[in-house]
DNA sequence: AAGTGGTCTAGACCACTTT
DNA sequence: AAGTGGTCTAGACCACTTC
């Protein structure tokens, strides 16, 4: 793929096409590089370089070439993949970076962003103890079942009502503490062979175990909190009264491509413990 | 203040000190800028040159020379006050920009953020509607006091306890539902002649009236979120039955220089909305 | 010593806005 | 036409890591 800078398109954004129009001239590119791109034909969706850059390596990224935890190519050699200058590549990356999609170390290189890691654990852990350090909870799987998506299922994770789903029942544990308790919907298309057991067996959090076992790594979720009473079920799973106040949250979380992979029905016993967000 | 520059110490961080040390020599500065700044007895914290670019311009916001909504000087004149490179301060505009302290338009310049806008409405208010489109909610002043800060309060707003605090009680409502019922804390020495009137006759944001009104720019806020139950005095505000499960929030807001300036307890009845969370 | 990301500068051209 | 921010390039040097 040494010739990927051939897609590349140097463009006017939001311009009248045209022949040879090209924003920047070749007095102002790389030295010795023939890159620009004709013109007709071409998608309509015109961007800056560094996006188209960064669009292309986002692609890489969600292909599997370059997995979790790697080390991608320098910006360097990605320049010179691309055919365009470091700065560029740069720019690109500072993107990507600040949407935690890779991680750059200085003096080593840069990596693809993983699940398996401390600065990760509490990204979607927003749950923190009202005293004392926040640390990670103890698992204990209720419930892992095959079912068919109902129709609101199905259309959170944009797949068919009917459509096969793992469903997963959880409880999460501060110090022995029953704290959480969480139902998972995922596709059963890509979690393929999640059994209890697995799930048991792993150490660490969810998100690290499907990234590696099921080649799906979370890039954001997006999340609705509301305030419910426990129910006689729940009340029971996390050892409360019925009429508990809880935290409802229903979390979707997507992955690369912006594809809805999880949906999640979280309910929080917040006594001892409370959501943090910081409003910016 | 057109030799604000020589204030800008460009050095090694986390280097031992040596007479004349200079991370950039004058080869690689601004041509015909004579800027060296000396270095003993210089401050022991070091930063890149933008860092410290980035830290002088949000002093000027801190002081006041630049007012929410003004324009600030263009990339060019701070680069040349500050005797940088337009690039420098193009960096450390880039980050003030994200943490929305400025924000960029192009051809017209860079402005001062202000609460008195469209896209800052929703920053700090993450109530939306289940079904519909975000609105702004009407306020309703219960109650405007003076009291002596209570010890948890006073700790929270970083002053002593038993000073002087502004006590607001206020209902929202949507669509003449009422669904949030909020208490502020605020320091009486920043809020002086704050009163139900004047918050009253207000029409927008809160923020907004604190910006114009008393000079007081928020700039980010850490929240904590609880499920409790609806006490009596809570439900008759509220206009909803004893014990309804409602989010708890309670926020500590910040401005420039990361001085907490308001403490705010918001009870949110979430039967038709919900509070939103983007992770990533 | 070599390679990586991090910082800084300089200069060019573009898109957008106002005069 | 002039001024602003936005993009792109090129080259230099620095700090950090590994060999």
């Amino acid at each position: 793929m040494d010739d990927a800078g051939v897609f590349v398109v140097k463009l006017q954004p939001m311009t009248s096409i045209t022949p040879n129009a090209n924003l920047y001239p070749a007095s102002a590119m790389s030295s010795g590089s023939g890159v620009a791109a004709s013109v007709a034909g071409a998608s309509p969706t015109f961007s800056p370089l560094y996006q188209q850059i960064k669009s292309l390596i986002t692609q890489s990224l969600q292909s599997g070439e370059w997995k979790p935890g790697e080390l991608i190519p320098s910006e360097m050699e990605l320049a010179s993949r691309f055919k365009v200058s470091q700065g560029t590549v740069r720019k690109a990356i500072d993107e990507l970076s600040a949407e935690n999609l890779v991680v750059r170390r200085q003096g080593k290189g840069t990596f693809v962003a993983t699940h398996h890691e401390a600065r990760a654990q509490f990204r979607f852990l927003r749950l923190a103890p009202d005293e004392g350090v926040p640390h990670y909870p103890e698992n204990r799987i209720i419930e892992v079942r095959r079912l068919r998506a109902p129709a609101e299922v199905a259309r959170l994770l944009e797949i068919k009502s009917g459509d096969s789903v793992v469903f997963i029942r959880r409880v999460q544990s501060f110090s022995g503490v029953p704290t959480i308790l969480d139902d998972l919907w995922l596709p059963g298309s890509i979690f393929k062979g999640l059994t209890a057991e697995r799930l048991n067996e792993y150490k660490g959090p969810m998100y690290g175990l499907f990234e590696t076992e099921f080649g799906t790594h979370m890039i954001r979720a997006s999340e609705q909190i509301r305030a419910i009473c426990a129910d006689e079920t729940v009340a029971q799973l996390l050892q409360i009264e019925k009429g508990t106040p809880l935290l409802n949250v229903e979390r979707v979380s997507f992955t690369y491509g912006d594809k809805p992979v999880e949906l999640r029905r979280g309910l929080y016993l917040t006594s001892q413990h409370h959501y943090r967000n910081e409003l910016s």
